[in-house]
This record gives structure tokens, C-alpha cells and sequence, in this order.
DNA sequence: AACGGAACCTGAAAGC
DNA sequence: TGCTTTCAGGTTCCGT
């Protein structure tokens, strides 16, 4: 599913292929991905318009529009962003079309858990303002995130869900951050020495390029479209051996998502 | 107030 | 073989 990696190549592609250009024509399919106003208010605000910048925060995507509107995109669990030949049949999951440069983007999404989020005036919507520091666009450091977590109380993989904290970060980076870094996912957050926090802010930066390394190039596969392609060292290896140590790795179900670890290279506290 | 769980969805995989 | 059930999880909402 869509995480920060996912959503920055998303981004990439947008950028590529509607920067700086006019949007023809719009068509939006499925009014549940718009949610709140009109699948209109998103063909209004867009038609005609030429795409001053694509800006990504999270798993957020900013379109800013030349007449100051601006349309925010969030991929969900299934959403995709795709380019095709216009003339290519709609597939049975497409949800919306934007006709651009003699090409048709077009957004993907069978499960329709996305959202398409028009902004008359560009002002940021309340989801993109309550986001915490993006790891790529804004940076994060040892100190700044040790005492993020320390001043909460939970266990480290909710602090890592945790949006308004670090932005992007999804089930798949945490599970792979926490075990770069050596955590025990249950560890709680107040109680993190300063060297591991040092080591978690390296793990997520590690897990996060090492993703885009991986998914760059070409149209992106989700890992549960095609198990076989599984680029991750742990997510969805649980009873299958440690990488670096060759314990079996575990699965829990923590705060409802599963979690895999290591047992002895990710040691309860 | 904070926290867990359900709901929203559909396609794939597992189970029978 | 083919039908049914379970699972996947980002985010929001609801009940405890």
C-alpha cells in the first residue's frame, strides 16, 4: 500500500507529466473519492487550469493550480497514479481522468479508500496542516525526534503511525525502521536512550531510500498486488528467518496491524 | 481524555 | 472445482 516512497514516486510522476502544463479535461468518476463536496467541485476547480507544482507531504499530494486553487490528492490503501495514451479504455478501477498534454493521467483506486480534496483558494486543507515533519521534504534528526517520543507514552510502532509526528510513515516503514534500528515495536516511546533514538531516525531514513531505490522505475507494483516482488527485509516475512540474524522472525497484531520482528535482534527492552 | 475496535472497501488468497 | 471466508491496512468515527 501507498506509503511515503509510494507517494513520492506518485508525485514524481504527476510532476513529469502535468508540471507546468494545462489540464484539458477532467472527469471524475466516483463521487466517494471526492467525500465532503461535489465530484463537480473537483472538474470545476480544475478544468482549464495549468499545474504550477506538484508538492508532496507524507502521503499527501499538492497540486497547486495557476488560478490559486489547488486539489490535494491522498492515495489510501490502493490508490495509484498512472499515465496512459488517451485513447486507452478506462480500467474497471479508474476513478478519475485528467487529459494532459495530449496524454491522459489518470487515478487508480479499487478500493476507493483515496481522496481527492478541492481547495477553491489553495489554502491547506486540515489534514496537510495537522502533518508532522516529513522526512525527506523537512528532514528529522536524533535529537528533535528522541524528544518527540519522549513525550509520549505508547508503543513506538503507534508513535511511528502517528501522522501528526512523523508524516508518511505507513504499517510497511515502521515494521522496517523498527527493525533497522533494533526496537522491539511493544518498546514504549518515553523510554528510548539517546542512541536509540539515534538509531531509529537512521532506520527510518534508511527503510524510506532504500524503498525508493527499489520502486523507482517503471509503474509501481504494491507489495500485496504481487507478493513474489516483496523488496522489504521483514514486512510480510513473519515465520521466515531473520535477515541479519536468522531467528524466525514474529507476527503480532499490534494496535490492529500486523507487525513482524525479530525476536532476538529486536529484544523487548 | 485516551484508547481499542469497527467501519469503510475490494481483490487476492486461503479455507472448505 | 468452485463457493465462502478471511485478510490486507490508512484514516475516521464511535463507544467504553
Amino acid at each position: 500500500m501507498p506509503e511515503l516512497p509510494e507517494v513520492e514516486i506518485a508525485a514524481r510522476g504527476l510532476r513529469a507529466w502535468m508540471g507546468g502544463r494545462r489540464i484539458a479535461e477532467v472527469r471524475v468518476a466516483a463521487t466517494r473519492i471526492v467525500r465532503g463536496t461535489s465530484r463537480g467541485a473537483v472538474e470545476r476547480l480544475c478544468d482549464g487550469q495549468q499545474v504550477r507544482e506538484v508538492v508532496r507531504r507524507g502521503k499527501w499530494i499538492r497540486l497547486g493550480l495557476d488560478g490559486g486553487g489547488a486539489l490535494f490528492s491522498h492515495l489510501g490503501m490502493s490508490g495509484k497514479w498512472v499515465v496512459r495514451a488517451r485513447e486507452e479504455e478506462a480500467s474497471a478501477s479508474e476513478r478519475a481522468r485528467f487529459t494532459v498534454g495530449g496524454r491522459s493521467v489518470r487515478y487508480h483506486d479499487p478500493r476507493m479508500f483515496g481522496r481527492l480534496v478541492p481547495s477553491l483558494d489553495g489554502a491547506p486543507i486540515a489534514e496537510w496542516s495537522a502533518l508532522g515533519r516529513d522526512p525527506l521534504g523537512d528532514g528529522i534528526e536524533t535529537g528533535w525526534l528522541g524528544d518527540a517520543l519522549r513525550r509520549r507514552r505508547v508503543p513506538l510502532k503507534v508513535a511511528l503511525l502517528d501522522q501528526t509526528l512523523v508524516a508518511g510513515i505507513g504499517n510497511i516503514q515502521a515494521t522496517e525502521a523498527l527493525w533497522r534500528a533494533r526496537l522491539h515495536p511493544e518498546r514504549r516511546s518515553d523510554g528510548l536512550m539517546a542512541a536509540e533514538a539515534k538509531r531509529l531516525c537512521a532506520g527510518i531514513l534508511g527503510s524510506i531510500e532504500a524503498t525508493l531505490r527499489a520502486e523507482e522505475g517503471g509503474e509501481i507494483t504494491y507489495v500485496e498486488e504481487d507478493r513474489s516482488r516483496n523488496p522489504f527485509a521483514i514486512y510480510g516475512r513473519g515465520g521466515q528467518p531473520c535477515p541479519r540474524c536468522r531467528a524466525m522472525l514474529v507476527r503480532i497484531v499490534l494496535a490492529g496491524r500486523g507487525t513482524v520482528f525479530c525476536a532476538r535482534c529486536q529484544p523487548p527492552r
